[in-house]
This record gives C-alpha cells, structure tokens and sequence, in this order.
DNA sequence: TTGCATAGTGTCAAAAGTACAATAAACCCC
DNA sequence: GGGGTTTATTGTACTTTTGACACTATGCAA
C-alpha cells in the first residue's frame, strides 16, 4: 500500500480580534443550503482551506485571511497540527463537506494557526468581510464543525501563553492606547483581574511602551494619559 | 487545478535520550549506497516516515520509533510543522530520495514530535538498533540532510520550555538518582549553571521528589542519598 | 457647586531569588 | 589505620520581586 495516497491538508485560522468589548473570534456561517444541522441550527466554522500544492503553510493561513478580510500583515503564530484520522468524518460534517468538496471522504490533517487584529481603529470591520463571517465573543462561542472547538481552545492557550512571555499586546491595541486599555487587554485574554497599581507599576519597566505627550479627549471623566509601542525596544523574550 | 493533489505528509521524531555523559538525539546515517555528499561525507538525518492513510500522527511517530529501538511508550510532544514547498527540493537530499521514495519529487511536509527517553537503566542502547543508527551528542550534531537541523533546534528549544513549565525530567532520568543527576540533567538541557544549595532547595519544595531509603552504591567517596519521582503527585503545571 | 466616573499614585510585608563556604562520608592507597 | 581524594550535604544574610491595600485628582454634566 502507498501511504498517504490520497491526503488532504489545510490550514485552519484562529482570527482574534479584539476590542473594548471584548476577544472575539472570526467565525464562518455555514451557507443556509448547505449546512447540516447541529441540534437543528446552522454550524458555524474557523476559516480555512487546503494548501496550494506550491504554497507554505504560513503563506496559506495569510491566503486565507486576506480572501475574508482584505487585511494583510496580520501577526500570525502557528501552534499546532491536528491529524486525527476521523477529525472530518462526523456524520454532520461530511454532510457539510459534500456540497463543498470534490472528493469530501478523504482525510485532511490541518495546520491551525492563530492570528490578531485590533478592532479599535477603522481596522477589518465585519461590514467589510464577505457574507456569513462574524466576529462572536470567544465566551459566546458555540459548537463548531469538526474539531474546530478544539482548535479554537489551543488558539486560546496557545494566544495566552504567547501574551504571558512575549510582547505581542500591541497587535490587538489601537496604535494610541491607556493603561486601563492595556490591563483590560491582560484581563481579558488571560481571565483573571491584576491590581491597578501593581500592574502600572510592571509596565512602567517595559521600556517598548512609551507614554505620549496626549490624553484621551472626548470622554466624561479625568481623560487617561495615551501611550504607545516602540516597536525597536521590543526585546525578543 | 485541483490543490495540494501530491502533496505527502510525514512525520520526524526527534529522539532525546539522556545518561550522564549528556544529551543526545537518535540520528539515521543515510546508507553508503544511497546516500549523498555533504563535503564527502555521508548525511545523517533524523528519523521519520511518511504517514499511513488511516493513522494518527502520534501513531506514525510512535509507530517510527518503535520500528527503530523497538521501545514503546516514550513521553511525544509535537512541537512545529514545517510545509516550506522547498525543503525537500535540495539537491543532495533529491538524490537520496530518489533512492528510496518512488515518487521522490513530490512536496512534503512534516509535523514534528519530540520524545524523551533515558540511557541509563538498560533502555535503548545503540546495538539493539537497526544498524545505521546512533546517538549523537545534541552540540556535536553536523549538517543534517533536509531541514532537519532547523527541525532539531526547534526540538530542543521546545524541550527547554517543556522542562522549565512541567515536570517531565523524570522521562529522562533512571528510576533512581541523586539530587547531582537531576541538577546536571537541568544545566545540561537548560546549558546553564544553578547553584547546588538553591537548587536543592528548590527540589525540596516539588511534592513529587521522594526521597528514598537508599544510598549510591559502588562509588568512591560520600554516596549519595536516592531519590524516585512519584507519579502522583506531578501536576500538570 | 455638586455629583459622577475614571485616572493616577506609594508603602509595607511576605515571598522568592541569589550569593556564598565549611563539614561529612566513603573509598583508595600507602 | 591514616592521609588524600572525591563528592554530598547543609544554612544564613541580602536583594529583588510580588502582593495587598485606599485615597486624591481631573474633567464633564446636571
């Protein structure tokens, strides 16, 4: 027997894109004529596709995102392979996979990979992205086609443990942000509450965020003092 | 055109096994007839194989492993894919392909697993390998066919920060050791140098440490007191 | 001017990390 | 059996980091 004859593989992304309401994900709706129903309700799915037979893999995720988003340059982070030889074959799934696929009975290993935008500034608008794409908050999420609920979950662990040893905040923050936006961002992704002091007191010892010589306009209390990231002080640890 | 229709997926192990003479990784040496010149000498390269139809991807690695030590059950981690279109095109490595694969021209990408096991007790010593294997010190490892050498620094990079965030150093080290072996197993993956009274004092603070009631033996001066992990109590932090 | 909402700030105690050196036990050799 | 060699074992003082905690400041709106 040839091995892997025939095998299919894709990227799947993780889009987070963030905002003063919350971490919210890039889901896909599956099209009404041809979704199956999951407890009599459309599924929705991460975007993704099979890899061109000369592309990288990175190169497919940004492929992918920039078909639904128009947007180019995304941080993107690869964290993990899946190959589970029934990952596709759920009874809901292939029925899925049957209006979309020439060939939807083979096996597709897929490669997930994680992504940030900031939602602040005039950035990839839902308005702006083909039909049946939404951004859902990443605690409203519900059942999704295939394994994709278990992608999404090491998108968040994977997004989590990047945030706690790298400095990546900057990719879901406005290019102009407060410290009361920066915790709320810490917060946020790694569910749990800092202490205002302690944490201004931390950030005060990263040289890459730097305060600006503005305040907050337009809001009905103390306007917050505005910083923003120097890109050549963010050290690689 | 129909995507990624001859596109292979495969799966690379990087072995680590580890005694007191250091830290090594199972290496393949591409047979003479076969193999290819790097400045005159024959290319190693790390063990791997193209994934069957029906198989999961810790299967295949598990399968590729047993084939070659003949040893179940080691600790895998899958740690980074790699797809670049070209990383088989090299022409040394097409020469060897041709050799082996009947349809050598063909993309792959590899998903790419660590394991761990130790060379102390009888475990896989080289001899019960198929010939043309051997452990290789990591910092004595030359240019590796394909991109494996790329493969094997993400392997230790992500062996580093497995052992500093879980307790997995028990994969490495016989069933019994001194406090000395743990610490040297410590500097050897971490490559760098702790202080013995610190880092007892560490230990003593991990619950799943036991000491047992048991000294070295055969050795010429102070035997050492023993110690043994106890399963139970390894938390998954 | 008062009320409301959020911004901004310092101190103390506990815990963790770091630097550092003398004694103890077993073996070998003479 | 004594001296030499080798590695094991142990504690203390200092520094740094972390964590808990509450009041004043500023701008707007009514």
């Amino acid at each position: 027997m040839q091995p892997n004859e025939s095998l299919h593989l894709s990227v799947d992304c993780v889009l987070f894109g963030y905002d003063d309401d919350g971490l919210k994900v890039l889901l896909i709706n599956q099209k009404e004529d041809t979704y199956a129903h999951a407890q009599g309700r459309p599924m929705s799915q991460l975007p993704g596709d099979l890899i061109l037979i000369d592309e990288g893999l990175e190169a497919a995720a940004e492929r992918v995102l920039f078909e639904l988003t128009q947007v180019n340059g995304v941080y993107l982070k690869q964290f993990h392979a899946y190959g589970d030889p029934d990952r596709v074959k759920d009874h809901k799934d292939r029925t899925w996979l049957r209006s979309v696929r020439t060939l939807p009975d083979q096996r597709v290993i897929t490669v997930g990979y994680f992504g940030l935008v900031s939602l602040h500034d005039h950035s990839p608008q839902p308005a702006s992205f083909a039909g049946g794409v939404s951004w859902v908050d990443v605690n409203e999420v519900g059942p999704l086609a295939f394994d994709h609920n278990s992608i999404l979950n090491g998108a968040i662990e994977a997004l989590q443990t990047q945030l706690e040893t790298h400095h990546i905040s900057f990719e879901l923050l406005p290019k102009k942000f407060t410290l009361s936006q920066l915790q709320d961002l810490y917060e946020t992704v790694l569910d749990k509450k800092f202490d205002k002091r302690n944490f201004r007191k931390n950030v005060k010892k990263m040289s890459h965020v730097v305060p600006l010589d503005e305040k907050q306009q337009g809001v009905m209390h103390k306007p917050a003092q505005l910083f923003s990231f120097n890109p050549d002080q963010i050290e690689n640890a």
